[in-house]
DNA sequence: ATCCCTTTGTGAACCAATGCACAAAGTCGC
DNA sequence: GCGACTTTGTGCATTGGTTCACAAAGGGAT
């Protein structure tokens, strides 16, 4: 009834999909190493997760393993990148080219995984002209016609809070539907439209909770400091 | 028998946790505007999320609202605040002074929570000695006597992938239990050690994957998601 | 070819998190 | 002071995710 490499269930659990590129990660660590097949303990191990679940993971994408063996890396490498849409171009625009914005636009880890910045906007004529990892800072009324012009369908906003949200209509209003945000504001958008938020406060905020209970311990007094 | 603003149960979920920044952040937007009282409803529809998760996740922490009222906005934020840990002063140590490093220097969200920027350190000699968002940048060689001097408890790794094993386990050596990682690459660490990862590039790719279902996925019948 | 050894893929049990729906608790107008 | 109204806090059902543990599948040795 099945045949073997099949189709699979195409609903992957976001949990699944969110480790996908963990595994891609240490996957490609490995490809460079000349590792040819890697056992899921092995890659587990690599990737930080448990070996059950690693298993799990892949099983939702089809069954690519050999029992006895593992799995060949190269070949994994290929379903998962197919998985998650990188054996394709996807050109990106940054809004914002503050520290934040720059340190996106120079960020290696985009390029290295088919992801193309393909446009730099700010609002500040101070910046405007710039070059920035080889890219021209552009204007931000030239939005609409870059992203149009360009095929651009991601847009990271690294601009403040409080232009965030106005720059999300407009790039939405010109059909972008995938918006990775950094300012510290919640986004509204209509469906359909995902919007996937990075706050390094918050991260520390979750840290310095864990750092409090392991430093106050079970019955710490309310130190007022 | 339970006086009213009750020691509550110690144990909070995780993902409780992770959403408090997110109230914080909200509720302190409404503290500047000066309103003094708000429903679950309201601060759940700014936070984004719907009003009986953040009531149970409010829940969790003690009885602090008032039925048929809402919750007062300056003492939750206080309460808030408290069971996070950030009525004190946090110490942060930044590692690498990159790009990302610099943009983590330079970023006002940490300040304002109760983080204070107190070294900068990073390996190469060309970077050594520069003043960024008013400190200096210090040789990585000075680690463990600028760890130990200043108090820090928080250490941010924003260094090469290849440095940022063996930076992490210099820290850990001597004390550091909270690490915040923009490496990408899986730090091993003993129990006891709570480490919490950004990867930016893992944002994009799983946008990119819904991206791809959306744009028509190779066979894929429209399921709405 | 057959047996043994390794490792996958997955059913089933477990655990965590979410969302519903409503009783309990409080406020406000009269 | 009382009743109507609002909004919290939570028990319960449900959904989603993780882990266990093992049968099935393949490779390699003899």
């Amino acid at each position: 009834m099945k045949s073997p490499s099949q189709p699979r269930d195409r609903g992957i659990p976001e949990a699944t999909v969110a480790r996908l590129p963990l595994y891609l990660r240490a996957l490609h660590g490995m490809a460079e190493r000349g590792i040819a097949t890697v056992s899921s303990e092995d890659l587990a191990g690599a990737a930080g997760v448990n070996s059950a679940k690693l298993r799990k993971d892949l099983s939702h994408l089809g069954s690519y393993g050999t029992r006895g063996v593992g799995y060949e890396v190269e070949y994994l490498v290929y379903q998962i990148s197919r998985e998650l849409g990188l054996t394709q171009d996807w050109a990106v625009a940054i809004v914002g080219v503050g520290n934040l914005g720059r340190a996106l636009a120079n960020y290696g880890g985009f390029v290295s995984r088919g992801f193309r910045v393909a446009a730099l906007l700010d609002a500040d004529p101070e910046v405007v002209g710039d070059t920035i990892a080889g890219l021209n800072v552009e204007h931000i009324d030239e939005l609409e016609a870059v992203i149009a012009g360009r095929g651009v369908s991601i847009v990271v906003l690294a601009t403040p809070a409080a232009a965030a949200q106005k720059v999300c209509d407009r790039v939405i209003a010109v059909g972008v539907t995938s918006i990775l945000n950094f300012a510290p504001v919640v986004l509204s958008v209509p469906d359909g439209v995902d919007v996937r938020k990075v706050d390094l406060s918050i991260e520390l905020q979750i840290l310095a909770f864990h750092e409090q209970r392991k430093a106050g311990g079970p019955l710490m007094a309310v130190d007022g400091q």
